[in-house]
DNA sequence: AACCGTCGCAACCGCCGAATT
DNA sequence: CAATTCGGCGGTTGCGACGGT
């Protein structure tokens, strides 16, 4: 156990930026809690990885969002809920924090979302984990095929486009059948995915995300 | 010019799962 | 197999910058 008081917080130094730089070019990334002790920065390792991700990394884009962005982001986060990191691995250049930050500051303003407690991501894996015991609470049956269920990526494209209806299908396990069969497949609306019931997202998390990607 | 409220972002915190000992 | 450590995630906070009065 480190003692706490060892460790230094608020804003780095340039300094210190520095020392962490050199030290990941010779030794690389990773072992975060042994910076400190090699380099006598007095920061956790915690901070050191926070600091190179979002700011520091070679890959990070700086300044302003562009619409293209924002709108990525937008449909990614009507998919995905608070999933940042999940959302930032499809942004390129942005990180987790920046996402979460732009979304936070900008996105809610503009889309008028008021802030609450939509812990999606998070919810999701306690409540799943919650359920985990009793599978037959959830609807474990949800039948995610989007490529053949969906009518196509392409359908969820054009759907997603649409701003103010976007939304995204879901089969049941039954059998896909036609939009008007609204007893064997359903329709998420914005509002609703925003709201994420936890077991929809549930499949998704066996799903590779690129087929999420492709939706877009 | 000074004060005050708001905004935006960097950084911290707490929690969790995975890996290691 | 249990305990500990590490890495990662999302939510939250603190503070400087900025604009309005």
């Amino acid at each position: 156990m480190e003692s706490k008081n060892e460790h230094k917080k608020g804003p780095w130094t340039v300094e210190e930026d520095r020392i962490l730089m050199d030290h990941i070019r010779v030794h690389g990334k990773g072992k975060w809690n042994r910076i400190a002790k090699t380099t006598g920065l007095k920061r956790c390792g915690k901070s050191c990885r926070l600091r190179w991700i979002n700011y520091l990394s070679p890959g990070v884009k700086r300044g302003d969002f562009s619409e293209e962005e924002e709108d990525l982001i937008i449909r990614l986060h009507n998919l995905l809920g608070n999933r940042w990191s999940l959302i930032a691995g499809r942004v390129p250049g942005r990180t987790d924090n920046q996402v979460k930050n732009h979304w936070n500051t900008h996105l809610c303003k503009k889309l008028g979302i008021k802030k609450g407690k939509t812990k999606v991501g998070s919810s999701l894996q306690s409540l799943s984990k919650k359920m985990g015991n009793n599978p037959t609470s959830v609807p474990s049956k949800l039948n995610f095929e989007p490529p053949s269920n969906c009518n196509s990526a392409t359908e969820a494209k054009t759907a997603a486009k649409d701003d103010s209806q976007s939304m995204c299908r879901f089969a049941s396990t039954q059998e896909a059948t036609t939009e008007d069969n609204n007893e064997s497949s359903f329709w998420l609306s914005k509002d609703d995915l925003n709201l994420l019931t936890p077991f929809l997202l549930e499949p998704l998390n066996s799903y590779s995300l690129d087929f999420v990607w492709d939706c877009l």
